[in-house]
RNA sequence: GGAAGAGUGGCAGAGCUGGUUUAAUGCACCGGUCUUGAAAACCGGCGUGGGUAACACCACCGGGGGUUCGAAUCCCUCCUCUUCCGCCA
């Protein structure tokens, strides 16, 4: 959520931004009744303020007639604070509305990307902002994509997920199994060494977190809601590890805060279709390390380079061809500034597979969190909140069987094999 | 799941027979005096948000709602913690 100074003091440079998103100027417009509204939200604010004021002299002094006797005058002063209740319903009734009115604007309103982001509509507009093993391996006469190749090696089983749980939910199995496990191993460790504090949250969460790193109210559809306890099922580890933080107040002294959390993740995917969610192109549960970074304003740019740097190394070691996009503005995620797509080269389906989004989110997500943090002037800010995937499992899996698959089995990348204890998969 | 007790400012801890306490006091923390320096002592400051040029002022005593002229204090409800019982990895 954008702070509201922001709109009012930096209007030109929000504008400028969001039109780099490719918004509808119905938005931009919202930005002026924003700024009216909290106008009016101040002003209305005052009257109850003042009100509520009088009504607390008023009691305090009926107090102090009960006390010296004078039971007459106080029952009188009694009747004209009854009639400032009124008022008081009237003005917190209408305040409560405008804020109400004032949030639901603001919920709207996304990032203001940063300067370097480039204008755009959709993904054709990414720019490519790094090409890592390229030209491309090329592969044997006859590879298969990933789905065969897990079936010929027993590896992993989709029809078993439709059969336990439905599709989407894929059931791995041997070496499958393990190199899952190896995988996760390998991400928290590299993790661990680059100084990230290994976290295991809750694979569920309550309303609140929710509500504060951005899924509700906008992509509530996109989560598995388990009703009975009002619980939501973690779309990403970021949610619970990023509301850890949620309503705190930090010193300069306590950044950086780094943290990494391996979790399974959930997602509905309604609407997803065809070649997209093909074998584990696109799953309902995945499994995901994330790297969630916390610092003061003015480093958050250098952060969110040495994240980058963080996960083109995972992606060197497992020998995966890659590149980045530095995302267009109509690509970047709502709550972010500044985004980087890692995909890798899915080389028997001859497509690009995104395994990796590393963002740089600002205050947006901060400010919707109340994390903030003490400046040398005793001043409370908003702090800066970054992540990344480092990295999504499944579709690592998937360009790991393609790339590294031989005629006579699959090649486990050299600093995988420690973690899975094998090196061929056949 | 059942029963009882409890949730107060960074921590500890009063207040909880409703109105000079609309949050005492102690510790911690920050500034000052004193000192060669430090400690101690003393003086002052010391929560968050709204609001103001700055004050004033307003809101917040687990969350939400209610009673009342007035609620940390009474009532309802939810959450959490502790203890006991039940169940159980």
């Amino acid at each position: 959520m954008l702070e509201i100074s922001t709109i009012r003091e930096h209007k030109d440079r929000v504008v400028e931004g969001l039109k780099k998103r490719n918004v509808d100027t119905t938005l931009l417009e919202l930005l002026d009744t924003i700024v009216t509204t909290d106008d009016l939200r101040k002003s209305t604010q005052t009257t109850l303020d003042n009100l509520l004021s009088q009504s607390n002299k008023m009691a305090s002094e009926i107090g102090q007639l009960f006390k010296s006797g004078k039971t007459q005058e106080a029952d009188t002063l009694k009747g004209k604070v009854t009639e400032l209740k009124d008022d008081i319903k009237e003005y917190e009734n209408k305040l409560r509305s405008i804020k109400e009115s004032l949030d639901d604007m603001l919920l709207q309103i996304p990032n203001v990307p940063h300067s370097s982001v480039p204008a755009g509509k959709g993904a054709e507009d990414n720019e490519v902002y790094k090409n890592w093993g390229q030209p491309f391996p090329q592969l044997m006469d006859g590879a298969l994509p990933h789905w065969e190749l897990a079936e010929k090696y027993n590896i992993i089983s989709f029809k078993d997920g439709v059969k336990l749980t439905g599709s989407g939910f894929p059931v791995y199995k041997g070496k499958g199994a393990r190199l899952q496990r190896a995988l996760i191993n390998f991400f928290l460790d590299e993790a661990s060494k680059a100084g990230f504090n290994e976290i295991q949250p809750p694979l569920m969460v309550n309303k609140d977190s929710a509500r504060a790193t951005g899924q509700l109210p906008d992509k509530e559809g996109q989560m598995y809601y388990v009703e009975k306890d009002d619980f939501y099922l973690i779309p990403t580890a970021e949610v619970p590890v990023t509301n850890l933080y949620r309503d705190v107040i930090l010193q300069k002294s306590d950044f950086p805060i780094k943290l990494t959390g391996y979790t399974p993740c959930f997602r509905r995917e309604a609407g997803s279709y065809g070649s997209d969610v093909k074998g584990l192109n696109r799953l309902h549960q995945f499994d995901k390390v994330e790297i969630v970074w916390m610092d003061l304003p003015d480093h958050s740019y250098d952060v969110l380079m040495e994240m980058l740097k963080h996960v083109e190394g995972l992606l060197e070691k497992l020998e995966l061809p890659y590149r980045i996009l530095r995302l267009c503005g109509g690509d970047t995620g709502f709550n972010s500034a500044l985004t980087f797509d890692f995909e890798t080269w899915s080389a028997a389906q001859e497509r690009w597979l995104e395994v990796s989004s590393v963002s740089n989110f600002e205050t947006f997500q901060a400010n919707r969190m109340h994390l903030r943090f003490k400046d040398e002037d005793g001043k409370t800010r908003l702090a800066h909140t970054l992540n990344g995937s480092a990295l999504a499992l499944a579709r690592i899996v998937a360009t790991l069987l393609e790339n590294h698959q031989t005629p006579s089995g699959i090649k486990i990348p050299k600093a995988l094999v420690p973690y899975t204890g094998f090196d061929f998969i056949n």
